[in-house]
RNA sequence: GCGAGAGUGGCGAAACUGGCAGACGCACCAGACUUAGGAUCUGGCGCCGAAAGGCUUGGGGGUUCGAGUCCCCCCUCUCGCACCA
């Protein structure tokens, strides 16, 4: 309970403002009258608002969290006193790592522990007023929603989308476990210590790299954040370029071993191998004086001649070993010769063939051209390993020395020592070499994408086991839909071992099945799948949570999607985005939706610090949102959130700070308590109320939340200045504004002002466009750009007039010596006398 | 290194297509009402200066009658990506 007794200074005393009073009252109508609960069948003007779900956390909801929350409830709070039927769903993420983690630190069945945070998240939710629909809450650990995750999974499967390959995973040695990129802190395991290796284990992808150019090209048309846009493409990251074929010199050599693969007899020469790379810049081939490969690219094993096989084994196995995090961040070039060498297409000239891990096996075609002339990352593998640098790229006049450093530029510049392609610009020479080679099919132009497929195996418990099954007889056999959920079984050993494999293939009483084509014995698949599947589709879910028949109810599906705004964080700006629009593309051309990109609108909000720093539990400073709403009132505390900064972009949270937004409901609640009905309202005041409604009104949508609430605090100045008692009809509209903000003392107060039904039926005040213009402003006059005066003179006002009044002015007049030289006059705004 | 964003009073921050820099709030100062006030109300509050006036949006140049806003160079911070050929 709050000790805060409210004073008054006006005559009559009112009853105090007591948020914790209010704020019960109103929570338990809402709950009552289903007030946040509209019917979703044929709703008019449906208007999806939906906020990104949170991971349920034990140590509850996080300030950050409700900064969210907040922002995106008053949206949906604004578009419904717009009169749209708002639905505004909420749910947990509560699948994962991160929650199975936890479990095992703390040594609780994560079964047990996920409902008892999930509990605690709904209440502090419900405490701080938002317009939930709880009638349709899910979580994603429940079987009737995962079911429909295990659905979607085999309508990719399907389709083609999902298959399996080897992949690399970091491996904890000690710990026996799989470890997430994020996991491995410089090389080692976060909770251990222990230098992670890399591990190939067979998973499960699905096939996003089908869809990079559509996801690509649609961010076009989105209204999302730019910066959100920005960072997709650069995650999909398409480039234009070039692969070119590279033949292996002296392959008689290598006979054996090349025999041994091909199997068979004789004509080794006729297959010569060849080596494929990519290249962004073909203009470059000229310079092209050694090949790389990747430490993991198939023809490592054969190229090598007995020279050099063990060096080169020993480099292969020692990349092996090394984490994935490590061997990307690592900057020291290492590699090794392999004696072998190839023909460079354009020279003709025999270049050396190297391994070495800067190659990623993962990108293009696992092998590159190294052009140490013109690619800082080869220059410095040439300087190590004394390889030739050429120059073939120029500028006028050429006066780069490539021994020195590599030559990146191309703006302007020209090929050089290039046989006949000397002379041409770097764009005309990428044409003109990758025409020539293609005319000899030892090339052609290709586009690479930086975005891999995405892996959805985890060799973990906590996650939907992943719906298929292994059959001796049929192989890969799908989970028949009828058969769906795959349920994960309650196992008391949950924590992962050293098999590698998830802690589910130790329960061969859980995996051992019948096969549902052969009704022979079949295994399960033991892996689960990942969180970001389990959140890649939940808001195709939220509207159809009653039906246990489907994923989506067709028609509600129709009705309410796409989303019509998304509101989240900037941290899930490429993974979580990305795979709901591919997996919505995927449903679409499946015919199951009739729309391709899933959010219609999408802002990012920002983060949260604390006095300048960024909250965290070992600094102690996390704020506590339950402590701050018992001292405050969830309204003071939500109005607050939005006050202390811009909400794209974050804000300081202060302990201070909190009593402004408070004593301006004071004011609020004092105001409604003492207006006057008697009597017109105050010209003035009209006037700034129009002006504010207008304001508030442009800034709501565009999410401009702190000045809006500072427009209605300037208001607040207005109608009480000099200790004016406002009239009702000038505390009413600033009710509606403030509701979307602080929901419960808005209801209350309408309420009080003698009104029966919710203030967010009441619609959003209206403004005179009349009376928002001013007819009079303060015009500044300036001399030579210096400001001197301030005239208070009709908006209406032309060049000479204003002039003639301005000159009036002592101050100004004894700055105009002379006739002056110009007079920049713009009208309405100001006057700038230039002598 | 690459990409995105940001640097404005003691503090959190405002500022439409270039047009009074500092709205609104915190803190602070003075006053009023009070037995009292960590309540409320009124007024003040960028810096220098007694004033006139001068200076001021990370730093330096430029365009303009006029620049926080546009252009060039540099510095710092935050976030994301990170040997992507």
């Amino acid at each position: 309970m709050t000790d805060f007794v409210p004073a008054t200074t006006v005559g009559e005393p009112s009853i105090g403002y007591d948020p914790a009073a209010v704020e019960r009252k109103w929570q338990a109508r809402w709950e009552a009258s289903g007030t946040n609960a509209p019917k979703l069948d044929g709703a008019p003007r449906p208007y999806y608002a939906l906020m990104m779900f949170p991971y349920p956390s034990a140590e509850g909801l996080h300030v950050g969290n409700l900064f969210a929350f907040t922002g995106c409830d008053i949206h949906g709070r604004f578009q419904r006193l717009r009169g749209h039927t708002v639905f505004e769903p909420f749910g947990y993420d509560a699948f994962g790592i991160h929650s199975e983690n936890y479990a095992i630190r703390l040594g609780i069945h994560p079964a047990e522990l996920i409902p008892r945070n999930i509990e605690n998240f709904r209440r502090q939710v419900q405490r701080n007023g938002l317009m939930i629909d709880w009638s349709h809450e899910l979580a994603t650990t429940d079987p009737a929603y995962y079911k429909w995750t295990q659905w979607v999974f085999l309508q990719l499967h399907k389709r083609g989308l999902a298959y399996k390959k080897k992949g690399a995973v970091n491996w904890c040695p000690f710990d026996k476990t799989v470890l997430a990129n994020e996991q491995v802190i410089g090389g080692a395991c976060e909770r251990c210590g222990t230098m992670v290796e890399q591990r190939f284990l067979e998973q499960w992808f699905f096939r996003i790299t089908a869809y990079a150019e559509r996801l690509l090209k649609n961010l076009d048309h989105l209204d999302w954040s730019e910066s959100t846009k920005t960072a997709q493409r650069n995650w999909i990251g398409r480039s234009d370029g070039a692969e070119i074929l590279f033949v292996v010199q002296d392959l008689m050599e290598y006979a054996g071993s090349a025999t041994a693969s091909a199997g068979q007899s004789g004509e080794v020469t006729a297959t010569a191998m060849e080596i494929r790379v990519f290249t962004t810049r073909p203009d470059t081939l000229f310079g092209a004086t050694y090949l790389v490969l990747s430490p993991e690219h198939p023809l490592v094993q054969e190229l090598p001649g007995d020279d050099q096989r063990d060096e080169v084994e020993a480099y292969v196995a020692r990349a092996a070993k090394q984490d994935l995090v490590t061997r990307k961040t690592n900057r020291d070039k290492t590699g090794v010769f392999t004696g072998a060498y190839a023909t460079n297409p354009a020279s003709g000239e025999p270049i050396p063939i190297w391994v070495a891990d800067y190659v990623l096996m993962e990108y293009g075609t696992g092998a590159i051209m190294a052009v140490p002339g013109h690619d800082e990352r080869d220059h410095e593998f040439a300087k190590k390993y004394d390889l030739p640098i050429l120059q073939v790229v120029a500028p006028t006049p050429n006066t780069v020395d490539v021994r020195e450093a590599a030559f990146v530029e191309t703006d302007n510049c020209h090929l050089i020592d290039s046989g006949h392609f000397s002379g041409l610009s770097v764009e005309e020479g990428k044409a003109a070499i990758v025409s020539e080679l293609a005319s000899h099919h030892a090339g052609n132009a290709v586009v690479n994408y930086r975005l891999h497929d995405w892996c959805i195996s985890r060799q973990r418990y906590w996650g939907p086991p992943i719906p298929i099954l292994y059959c001796d007889t049929c192989g890969v056999v799908p989970v028949p839909e009828a058969q769906l959920p795959v349920e994960l079984p309650n196992i008391e050993d949950f924590t992962p071992d050293d098999s590698g494999v998830s802690p589910l293939a130790r329960h061969e009483e859980w995996y051992l099945t019948t096969c549902p084509n052969c009704a022979r014995t079949a295994r399960r698949e033991t892996d689960v799948s990942d969180t970001f599947l389990d959140s890649a589709w939940y808001f195709l879910r939220y509207p159809s949570t009653d039906r246990n028949d489907v994923a989506f109810d067709a028609s509600l599906t129709k009705h309410w999607l796409p989303v019509t705004s998304y509101i989240g964080g900037n941290e899930h700006a490429v993974l979580h985005l990305l795979y709901s629009r591919f997996i919505t593309m995927v449903l679409h051309d499946a015919g199951l939706l009739s729309f391709e990109e899933p959010f219609t609108r999408f802002r990012a909000h920002g983060l949260i610090v604390k006095e300048g720093a960024k909250m965290s539990k070992t600094k102690g400073n996390v704020v506590n949102p339950d402590q701050y709403i018992e001292e405050w009132g969830a309204d003071a505390f939500r109005t607050y959130l939005m006050f202390l900064g811009p909400y794209e972009e974050g804000g300081d949270f202060r302990d201070k700070g909190i009593s402004g937004v408070r004593r301006f409901l004071d004011r609020l609640w004092l105001s409604v308590h003492d207006a006057r009905t008697d009597g017109d309202i105050d010209d003035t005041v009209r006037r700034k109320l129009h002006q504010t409604i207008r304001k508030v009104g442009d800034d709501i949508p565009r999410l401009g939340y702190n000045t809006a609430i500072a427009a209605m605090m300037e208001y607040m100045n207005t109608m009480r200045s000099g200790e004016r008692r406002p009239h009702v009809d000038e505390v009413r509209p600033l009710v509606q504004m403030v509701s979307p903000f602080a929901p419960h003392i808005a209801e209350e107060l309408w309420e009080t002002l003698g009104h029966t039904r919710s203030v967010f039926d009441s619609g959003w005040p209206d403004y005179d466009p009349a009376l928002v213009v001013e007819d009079t402003f303060e015009m500044p006059v300036q001399v030579n750009g210096k400001r001197r005066a301030v005239i208070t003179i009709s908006k209406q006002v032309d060049e000479t007039a204003a002039l003639a009044a301005a000159l009036a002015e002592p101050t100004v007049a004894k700055f105009v010596t002379g006739t002056p030289k110009k007079i920049v006059f713009v009208p309405g705004r100001l006057l700038n006398i230039v002598v």
